[in-house]
DNA sequence: ATGTCCTCTCTTAGAGGA
């Protein structure tokens, strides 16, 4: 099974490339962040023609986030992080597909920093942080995936120096993610591919992906029962070249 | 500060967010 996850920056204004890539490479299960459109303008009529059925929580201009899969039941299971009532954005999608639950996550970028929006995003961390545990009590395949917002080590930006004070680099802000991962999830990408320079995002400034100064920030957390199945991952780093690319490349995991 | 791209609006230019 294929799990794919693809920051869109838009899903509507991302269509064609969006369809150009599950054609390309056919994912079983795709988790978007990023749609940017309210809920009745989630274009599924054109997914379901591509052959994925779709669950997704729309947003008036930001956030956003959905779950598709092809040829496989979709069983929503919540949407929505629990431990904060008042909090109105679309960030959380998950779902029961072919026995794993699966997890799409956008979080709050933080920045600027320090500030109200470093604060949210702290506080979603910790939320986040509760619902992983959550998830691990109940002994089934979980895969948490997404944006995160969050450069785990110096190994996973091209110029750490520069970003030390950026809420997705910020001590606090790591120490949060690396406390998640301590529950007993593993980094499956990290896990693969230990050495290697990867990263999932480049700005659309300064040419950032000609000169490959990019950011590894959209992640992919496997409860401990699914280890054993992680046979691939990567990123799909050539589609951040296309035309009307998004900043972020689909990033994947293959699990048997 | 700037660079770029997306969406929305007191709309075809500017603001806000990333």
């Amino acid at each position: 099974m294929r799990i794919a996850t693809y920051n869109v920056n838009g899903v509507n204004g991302r269509l064609p490339v969006l369809l150009r890539w599950l054609e390309e490479t056919k994912p079983d299960v795709v988790c978007l962040q990023e749609l940017k459109a309210p809920q009745e303008k989630f274009p599924e009529q054109a997914l379901l023609d591509a052959g994925y059925n779709a669950i997704w929580q729309g947003q008036k201009s930001w956030n956003g986030v959905a779950i598709l899969a092809r040829d496989m039941e979709i069983k929503e299971t919540r949407r929505g992080l629990p431990g904060e009532e008042e909090d109105e954005h679309s960030r959380y999608i998950e779902a029961f597909i072919n026995g794993v639950v699966i997890g799409c996550l956008y979080l709050p970028n933080g920045n600027p920093a320090p500030g109200p929006k470093l604060e949210y995003k702290l506080r979603w961390l910790s939320r986040l942080n509760a619902h992983a545990a959550e998830l691990l009590k109940f002994g089934l395949p979980v895969v948490l995936t997404g944006d995160y917002n969050v450069i785990p080590t110096d190994f996973d930006v091209y110029k750490p120096e520069r970003w030390v004070d950026d809420a997705l680099f910020r001590p606090e802000v790591r120490a949060a993610f690396h406390e998640i991962i301590a529950q007993g999830w593993t980094d499956a990408i990290r896990k693969l591919y230990p050495e290697e320079k990867i990263y999932t995002f480049w700005d659309y400034f300064r040419n950032a992906y000609g000169r490959d100064a990019g950011l590894r920030i959209d992640h992919f957390l496997l409860s401990p029962n699914l280890v054993d199945r992680l046979k691939q991952a990567g990123v799909d780093r050539h589609v951040r070249g296309w035309e009307k690319s998004s900043d972020h490349g689909p990033v994947w995991i293959e699990l048997t």
